[in-house]
DNA sequence: CGAAAATTTCTGTTTAAACTGAATAAAGTG
DNA sequence: CACTTTATTCAGTTTAAACAGAAATTTTCG
Protein backbone atom coordinates (compact mmCIF):
# COMPACT_ATOMS: atom_id res chain seq x y z
CA UNK A 1 0.00 0.00 0.00
CA UNK A 2 1.45 3.14 -0.88
CA UNK A 3 0.19 7.17 -1.85
CA UNK A 4 1.23 7.52 -6.10
CA UNK A 5 1.62 11.87 -6.68
CA UNK A 6 -1.68 12.21 -7.32
CA UNK A 7 -3.70 10.82 -4.20
CA UNK A 8 -0.68 12.97 -2.67
CA UNK A 9 -1.28 15.93 -3.99
CA UNK A 10 -4.88 15.44 -2.84
CA UNK A 11 -4.07 14.67 0.57
CA UNK A 12 -1.89 17.75 0.91
CA UNK A 13 -4.19 20.26 -0.31
CA UNK A 14 -6.72 18.57 1.54
CA UNK A 15 -4.71 19.22 4.77
CA UNK A 16 -4.03 22.78 3.85
CA UNK A 17 -7.76 23.57 3.08
CA UNK A 18 -7.89 21.94 6.43
CA UNK A 19 -6.82 24.68 8.26
CA UNK A 20 -9.12 27.15 7.13
CA UNK A 21 -12.37 25.02 7.62
CA UNK A 22 -11.86 24.83 11.41
CA UNK A 23 -9.58 21.57 11.73
CA UNK A 24 -6.08 21.06 12.07
CA UNK A 25 -4.10 19.74 8.29
CA UNK A 26 -3.72 16.04 10.10
CA UNK A 27 -7.41 15.75 10.61
CA UNK A 28 -8.21 17.30 7.07
CA UNK A 29 -5.54 14.61 5.69
CA UNK A 30 -7.05 11.58 7.52
CA UNK A 31 -10.05 12.31 5.89
CA UNK A 32 -9.58 12.74 2.69
CA UNK A 33 -7.18 9.79 2.84
CA UNK A 34 -9.62 7.64 4.07
CA UNK A 35 -12.16 9.10 1.50
CA UNK A 36 -9.45 8.15 -1.10
CA UNK A 37 -8.71 4.44 -0.32
CA UNK A 38 -10.61 2.30 -1.35
CA UNK A 39 -10.77 0.18 1.65
CA UNK A 40 -11.07 0.79 4.75
CA UNK A 41 -7.80 1.61 6.95
CA UNK A 42 -6.02 0.84 10.24
CA UNK A 43 -4.55 3.29 12.58
CA UNK A 44 -1.18 1.91 11.86
CA UNK A 45 -1.21 1.84 8.54
CA UNK A 46 -2.24 5.55 8.34
CA UNK A 47 0.47 6.33 10.67
CA UNK A 48 2.94 4.73 7.53
CA UNK A 49 1.26 6.57 4.73
CA UNK A 50 1.04 9.71 6.05
CA UNK A 51 3.97 9.58 8.52
CA UNK A 52 2.50 11.20 11.53
CA UNK A 53 2.75 9.84 15.08
CA UNK A 54 -0.29 6.86 16.12
CA UNK A 55 -1.23 9.47 18.70
CA UNK A 56 -2.08 11.57 16.66
CA UNK A 57 -3.53 9.63 14.50
CA UNK A 58 -5.60 8.32 17.57
CA UNK A 59 -6.98 11.77 18.34
CA UNK A 60 -7.65 12.92 14.87
CA UNK A 61 -9.81 10.07 14.20
CA UNK A 62 -12.05 10.66 17.55
CA UNK A 63 -12.06 14.47 15.86
CA UNK A 64 -13.51 12.79 12.65
CA UNK A 65 -15.39 10.12 14.21
CA UNK A 66 -17.66 13.09 16.76
CA UNK A 67 -18.20 15.18 13.43
CA UNK A 68 -19.79 12.11 12.04
CA UNK A 69 -17.46 12.07 9.16
CA UNK A 70 -15.62 8.80 9.45
CA UNK A 71 -16.86 5.17 11.11
CA UNK A 72 -15.15 2.49 12.84
CA UNK A 73 -15.22 -0.63 11.37
CA UNK A 74 -14.70 -4.41 12.06
CA UNK A 75 -13.87 -7.30 10.06
CA UNK A 76 -14.69 -10.85 11.08
CA UNK A 77 -11.53 -12.65 12.81
CA UNK A 78 -9.49 -9.18 13.47
CA UNK A 79 -9.41 -7.45 16.33
CA UNK A 80 -8.14 -4.31 15.12
CA UNK A 81 -10.13 -0.82 14.03
CA UNK A 82 -10.25 -0.05 10.93
CA UNK A 83 -11.52 2.86 9.60
CA UNK A 84 -13.56 4.61 6.72
CA UNK A 85 -14.85 7.78 5.55
CA UNK A 86 -18.33 9.10 4.19
CA UNK A 87 -17.57 8.76 0.12
CA UNK A 88 -20.42 10.71 -0.98
CA UNK A 89 -19.97 13.70 -1.61
CA UNK A 90 -22.94 15.41 -1.21
CA UNK A 91 -23.70 13.97 2.31
CA UNK A 92 -19.85 14.39 3.30
CA UNK A 93 -20.64 18.66 2.87
CA UNK A 94 -23.86 18.31 4.66
CA UNK A 95 -22.05 16.96 7.88
CA UNK A 96 -19.41 19.53 7.19
CA UNK A 97 -22.21 22.41 6.94
CA UNK A 98 -24.05 21.25 9.70
CA UNK A 99 -21.10 21.05 11.91
CA UNK A 100 -20.32 24.57 11.08
CA UNK A 101 -24.02 25.79 11.59
CA UNK A 102 -23.98 24.17 15.12
CA UNK A 103 -20.36 25.90 15.70
CA UNK A 104 -20.43 28.63 14.39
CA UNK A 105 -24.47 30.02 13.25
CA UNK A 106 -25.97 28.86 16.37
CA UNK A 107 -23.77 30.65 19.07
CA UNK A 108 -23.71 34.06 17.21
CA UNK A 109 -26.87 34.08 16.83
CA UNK A 110 -27.51 33.94 20.59
CA UNK A 111 -24.69 36.69 20.89
CA UNK A 112 -26.61 38.57 18.40
CA UNK A 113 -30.12 38.32 20.30
CA UNK A 114 -28.55 39.38 23.43
CA UNK A 115 -26.75 42.56 22.30
CA UNK A 116 -30.12 43.44 20.31
CA UNK A 117 -31.68 42.92 23.91
CA UNK A 118 -28.89 44.82 25.75
CA UNK A 119 -27.98 47.45 23.37
CA UNK A 120 -31.69 48.55 23.58
CA UNK A 121 -31.05 49.68 27.36
CA UNK A 122 -28.20 51.59 26.79
CA UNK A 123 -29.05 55.46 26.55
CA UNK A 124 -25.63 55.77 25.57
CA UNK A 125 -25.23 53.95 22.37
CA UNK A 126 -25.89 55.58 19.07
CA UNK A 127 -28.84 54.96 17.17
CA UNK A 128 -26.79 53.73 14.15
CA UNK A 129 -25.18 51.24 16.48
CA UNK A 130 -28.21 49.96 17.40
CA UNK A 131 -29.48 49.78 14.07
CA UNK A 132 -26.34 48.12 12.81
CA UNK A 133 -26.65 45.54 15.46
CA UNK A 134 -30.19 44.68 14.27
CA UNK A 135 -29.32 44.42 11.02
CA UNK A 136 -26.56 41.62 11.61
CA UNK A 137 -29.24 39.96 13.48
CA UNK A 138 -31.47 40.14 10.48
CA UNK A 139 -29.18 39.11 7.89
CA UNK A 140 -27.99 35.96 10.43
CA UNK A 141 -31.10 35.03 11.23
CA UNK A 142 -32.76 34.82 8.05
CA UNK A 143 -29.81 32.98 6.63
CA UNK A 144 -30.22 30.26 9.25
CA UNK A 145 -33.81 30.16 8.93
CA UNK A 146 -33.47 29.77 5.00
CA UNK A 147 -30.61 27.02 5.98
CA UNK A 148 -32.54 24.80 8.24
CA UNK A 149 -35.45 24.47 4.98
CA UNK A 150 -32.88 23.59 2.46
CA UNK A 151 -30.96 21.21 4.77
CA UNK A 152 -33.97 18.61 4.17
CA UNK A 153 -34.07 18.83 0.44
CA UNK A 154 -33.00 15.72 -0.91
CA UNK A 155 -29.57 15.24 -3.23
CA UNK A 156 -30.86 15.05 -6.19
CA UNK A 157 -33.60 18.10 -5.75
CA UNK A 158 -30.62 20.41 -4.83
CA UNK A 159 -28.83 19.25 -7.99
CA UNK A 160 -31.59 19.95 -10.35
CA UNK A 161 -31.95 22.84 -8.02
CA UNK A 162 -28.49 24.01 -9.02
CA UNK A 163 -28.77 23.28 -12.46
CA UNK A 164 -31.48 26.09 -12.86
CA UNK A 165 -28.83 28.69 -11.79
CA UNK A 166 -30.97 32.04 -12.08
CA UNK A 167 -34.10 31.10 -13.83
CA UNK A 168 -35.49 30.57 -10.27
CA UNK A 169 -35.79 34.75 -10.03
CA UNK A 170 -38.57 33.90 -12.28
CA UNK A 171 -40.13 32.61 -9.19
CA UNK A 172 -40.30 36.19 -7.18
CA UNK A 173 -41.49 39.70 -8.82
CA UNK A 174 -39.01 42.22 -9.61
CA UNK B 1 -15.60 57.85 23.03
CA UNK B 2 -16.37 54.32 24.81
CA UNK B 3 -17.65 50.78 23.81
CA UNK B 4 -20.37 49.86 25.90
CA UNK B 5 -20.78 46.35 26.91
CA UNK B 6 -22.85 45.73 24.69
CA UNK B 7 -20.78 46.32 21.69
CA UNK B 8 -17.86 45.11 23.36
CA UNK B 9 -19.77 41.71 23.71
CA UNK B 10 -20.42 42.20 19.74
CA UNK B 11 -16.73 42.81 19.07
CA UNK B 12 -15.01 39.77 21.29
CA UNK B 13 -17.78 37.52 19.86
CA UNK B 14 -16.51 38.45 15.84
CA UNK B 15 -13.23 38.33 16.48
CA UNK B 16 -13.60 34.98 17.65
CA UNK B 17 -15.71 34.34 14.84
CA UNK B 18 -12.56 35.85 12.43
CA UNK B 19 -10.39 33.16 13.54
CA UNK B 20 -12.77 30.60 11.90
CA UNK B 21 -13.11 32.73 8.70
CA UNK B 22 -10.02 32.59 7.59
CA UNK B 23 -8.49 35.61 9.48
CA UNK B 24 -7.35 36.64 13.12
CA UNK B 25 -8.66 38.00 16.22
CA UNK B 26 -7.25 41.62 15.85
CA UNK B 27 -8.60 42.11 12.01
CA UNK B 28 -11.67 40.86 12.83
CA UNK B 29 -12.46 43.30 15.76
CA UNK B 30 -11.82 45.82 13.98
CA UNK B 31 -13.46 45.52 11.14
CA UNK B 32 -16.51 44.99 13.88
CA UNK B 33 -15.45 48.15 15.43
CA UNK B 34 -16.08 49.72 12.24
CA UNK B 35 -19.08 48.15 11.47
CA UNK B 36 -20.51 49.45 14.68
CA UNK B 37 -19.10 52.64 14.65
CA UNK B 38 -21.64 55.84 13.77
CA UNK B 39 -18.69 57.87 12.84
CA UNK B 40 -14.99 56.96 10.70
CA UNK B 41 -12.80 56.03 13.30
CA UNK B 42 -8.87 57.47 13.32
CA UNK B 43 -6.12 54.46 14.01
CA UNK B 44 -4.85 55.56 17.19
CA UNK B 45 -8.77 55.68 18.26
CA UNK B 46 -9.03 52.11 17.27
CA UNK B 47 -5.51 51.47 19.55
CA UNK B 48 -7.16 53.16 22.67
CA UNK B 49 -10.81 51.42 21.91
CA UNK B 50 -9.15 47.62 21.83
CA UNK B 51 -6.24 48.04 23.68
CA UNK B 52 -3.81 46.80 21.17
CA UNK B 53 -0.52 48.40 19.22
CA UNK B 54 -0.84 50.56 16.96
CA UNK B 55 1.35 48.67 14.34
CA UNK B 56 -1.06 46.03 14.81
CA UNK B 57 -3.62 47.70 13.85
CA UNK B 58 -1.63 49.30 10.74
CA UNK B 59 -1.24 45.79 9.68
CA UNK B 60 -4.66 44.76 10.29
CA UNK B 61 -6.64 47.79 8.40
CA UNK B 62 -4.35 46.95 5.20
CA UNK B 63 -5.58 43.67 5.64
CA UNK B 64 -9.20 44.93 5.81
CA UNK B 65 -8.29 47.40 2.50
CA UNK B 66 -7.16 44.53 0.79
CA UNK B 67 -10.37 42.66 0.70
CA UNK B 68 -12.19 45.20 0.31
CA UNK B 69 -14.28 45.17 3.34
CA UNK B 70 -12.70 48.70 5.17
CA UNK B 71 -11.88 51.98 3.30
CA UNK B 72 -9.93 54.78 3.77
CA UNK B 73 -11.79 58.28 4.85
CA UNK B 74 -10.62 61.85 4.64
CA UNK B 75 -12.19 64.90 6.28
CA UNK B 76 -11.42 68.58 5.23
CA UNK B 77 -8.64 70.26 7.33
CA UNK B 78 -7.86 66.72 8.61
CA UNK B 79 -4.69 64.86 7.18
CA UNK B 80 -4.99 62.04 9.61
CA UNK B 81 -6.29 58.80 7.99
CA UNK B 82 -10.08 57.86 9.11
CA UNK B 83 -10.86 54.75 8.39
CA UNK B 84 -14.64 53.01 8.24
CA UNK B 85 -16.23 49.51 7.13
CA UNK B 86 -19.01 48.45 5.00
CA UNK B 87 -22.23 48.75 6.81
CA UNK B 88 -24.55 46.97 3.94
CA UNK B 89 -24.48 43.60 5.82
CA UNK B 90 -25.44 42.02 2.67
CA UNK B 91 -22.52 43.80 0.60
CA UNK B 92 -20.46 42.92 3.25
CA UNK B 93 -20.84 39.20 3.24
CA UNK B 94 -20.74 39.13 -0.44
CA UNK B 95 -17.25 40.25 -0.44
CA UNK B 96 -16.45 37.71 2.53
CA UNK B 97 -17.98 34.97 0.47
CA UNK B 98 -15.88 36.09 -2.88
CA UNK B 99 -12.68 36.30 -1.22
CA UNK B 100 -13.06 33.00 0.01
CA UNK B 101 -14.39 31.60 -3.45
CA UNK B 102 -10.70 33.21 -4.81
CA UNK B 103 -8.48 31.70 -1.51
CA UNK B 104 -10.40 28.23 -1.68
CA UNK B 105 -12.31 27.26 -4.04
CA UNK B 106 -10.38 28.26 -7.25
CA UNK B 107 -7.03 26.81 -6.07
CA UNK B 108 -9.14 23.33 -5.29
CA UNK B 109 -10.73 23.18 -8.70
CA UNK B 110 -7.22 23.73 -9.74
CA UNK B 111 -5.68 21.26 -7.69
CA UNK B 112 -9.00 18.50 -8.63
CA UNK B 113 -8.34 19.21 -12.18
CA UNK B 114 -4.91 18.29 -12.11
CA UNK B 115 -5.70 15.44 -9.66
CA UNK B 116 -8.25 13.97 -12.64
CA UNK B 117 -5.84 14.55 -15.41
CA UNK B 118 -3.20 13.01 -13.76
CA UNK B 119 -4.65 9.83 -12.09
CA UNK B 120 -5.22 8.56 -15.21
CA UNK B 121 -1.99 7.82 -15.63
CA UNK B 122 -1.76 5.79 -12.86
CA UNK B 123 -2.03 2.46 -13.96
CA UNK B 124 -1.02 1.37 -9.86
CA UNK B 125 -4.48 2.99 -8.57
CA UNK B 126 -7.65 2.00 -7.75
CA UNK B 127 -10.72 2.50 -10.14
CA UNK B 128 -12.78 3.78 -6.65
CA UNK B 129 -10.06 6.38 -5.89
CA UNK B 130 -10.01 7.77 -9.37
CA UNK B 131 -13.84 8.29 -9.35
CA UNK B 132 -13.94 9.79 -5.92
CA UNK B 133 -11.52 12.42 -7.21
CA UNK B 134 -13.83 12.63 -10.13
CA UNK B 135 -16.61 12.71 -7.95
CA UNK B 136 -15.54 15.62 -5.51
CA UNK B 137 -14.02 17.44 -8.59
CA UNK B 138 -17.64 17.31 -10.26
CA UNK B 139 -19.26 18.48 -6.93
CA UNK B 140 -16.88 21.32 -6.41
CA UNK B 141 -17.30 22.25 -10.05
CA UNK B 142 -20.82 22.57 -10.07
CA UNK B 143 -20.99 24.42 -6.98
CA UNK B 144 -18.46 26.94 -7.97
CA UNK B 145 -20.74 27.26 -11.63
CA UNK B 146 -24.03 27.92 -9.42
CA UNK B 147 -22.05 30.49 -7.29
CA UNK B 148 -21.07 32.21 -9.96
CA UNK B 149 -24.44 32.47 -11.29
CA UNK B 150 -26.06 33.52 -7.73
CA UNK B 151 -23.42 35.93 -6.69
CA UNK B 152 -24.74 39.07 -9.29
CA UNK B 153 -28.82 38.70 -8.60
CA UNK B 154 -29.49 41.99 -6.62
CA UNK B 155 -30.19 41.98 -2.70
CA UNK B 156 -33.75 42.46 -2.69
CA UNK B 157 -34.05 39.49 -5.36
CA UNK B 158 -32.59 37.50 -3.26
CA UNK B 159 -33.78 38.50 -0.03
CA UNK B 160 -37.06 37.17 -1.86
CA UNK B 161 -36.13 34.04 -3.01
CA UNK B 162 -34.92 33.27 0.56
CA UNK B 163 -37.95 33.75 2.26
CA UNK B 164 -39.58 31.41 -0.63
CA UNK B 165 -37.61 28.60 0.83
CA UNK B 166 -38.50 25.01 0.00
CA UNK B 167 -41.24 26.55 -2.52
CA UNK B 168 -38.35 26.82 -5.03
CA UNK B 169 -38.41 22.80 -5.10
CA UNK B 170 -41.53 22.86 -7.21
CA UNK B 171 -39.57 24.09 -10.28
CA UNK B 172 -38.28 20.69 -10.47
CA UNK B 173 -39.68 17.88 -11.45
CA UNK B 174 -39.82 14.60 -9.10
C1' DC C 1 14.43 73.16 4.70
C1' DG C 2 13.72 71.37 9.22
C1' DA C 3 10.81 70.05 12.93
C1' DA C 4 6.72 67.65 14.31
C1' DA C 5 3.20 64.42 13.50
C1' DA C 6 1.63 60.30 11.64
C1' DT C 7 2.33 55.84 9.62
C1' DT C 8 4.77 51.71 8.33
C1' DT C 9 8.38 48.32 8.70
C1' DC C 10 11.09 45.28 11.22
C1' DT C 11 12.81 42.35 14.95
C1' DG C 12 12.16 39.88 18.78
C1' DT C 13 8.71 37.96 22.17
C1' DT C 14 4.53 35.80 23.40
C1' DT C 15 0.92 32.65 22.81
C1' DA C 16 -1.84 28.86 21.38
C1' DA C 17 -2.23 24.88 19.01
C1' DA C 18 -0.26 20.81 16.86
C1' DC C 19 2.45 17.11 17.35
C1' DT C 20 5.71 13.52 19.22
C1' DG C 21 7.18 9.81 22.06
C1' DA C 22 6.85 7.57 26.34
C1' DA C 23 3.89 5.76 29.70
C1' DT C 24 -0.37 3.76 30.71
C1' DA C 25 -4.41 1.24 29.88
C1' DA C 26 -7.33 -1.93 27.61
C1' DA C 27 -8.37 -5.98 24.91
C1' DG C 28 -7.69 -10.25 23.16
C1' DT C 29 -4.86 -14.88 23.02
C1' DG C 30 -2.34 -19.20 24.17
C1' DC D 1 -3.48 -15.55 34.20
C1' DA D 2 0.81 -14.00 32.09
C1' DC D 3 1.91 -12.22 27.57
C1' DT D 4 1.29 -9.82 23.31
C1' DT D 5 -0.96 -6.63 20.56
C1' DT D 6 -3.46 -2.51 20.03
C1' DA D 7 -5.29 1.92 21.60
C1' DT D 8 -5.36 6.07 24.57
C1' DT D 9 -3.64 9.48 27.66
C1' DC D 10 -0.36 12.68 29.09
C1' DA D 11 3.65 15.68 29.52
C1' DG D 12 6.89 17.98 27.16
C1' DT D 13 8.56 19.95 22.59
C1' DT D 14 8.02 22.12 18.26
C1' DT D 15 5.99 25.27 15.17
C1' DA D 16 3.58 29.04 13.20
C1' DA D 17 1.15 32.97 13.72
C1' DA D 18 -0.09 37.04 16.34
C1' DC D 19 1.45 40.82 18.57
C1' DA D 20 4.25 44.63 20.88
C1' DG D 21 7.61 48.10 20.88
C1' DA D 22 11.43 50.32 18.74
C1' DA D 23 13.33 52.09 14.64
C1' DA D 24 12.77 53.93 10.24
C1' DT D 25 10.15 56.21 6.88
C1' DT D 26 6.87 59.29 5.03
C1' DT D 27 3.97 63.26 5.19
C1' DT D 28 2.66 67.82 6.41
C1' DC D 29 3.27 72.50 7.49
C1' DG D 30 5.54 76.69 9.43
Amino acid sequence: MKISPATEKYILHWGEMGTRWGTNRTVAQIQALLYLSPKPLRADQIVDLLSVARSNVSTSIRELQSYGLVRMIHLLGDRRDYFESIDDVWELFRVIIEQRKQRELNPTLTMLRQCVSEVEQESQTDDITKERIRNMLEFIDSTNTWYEKIRSIPTSTLQKLMKLGTTITKLVSK
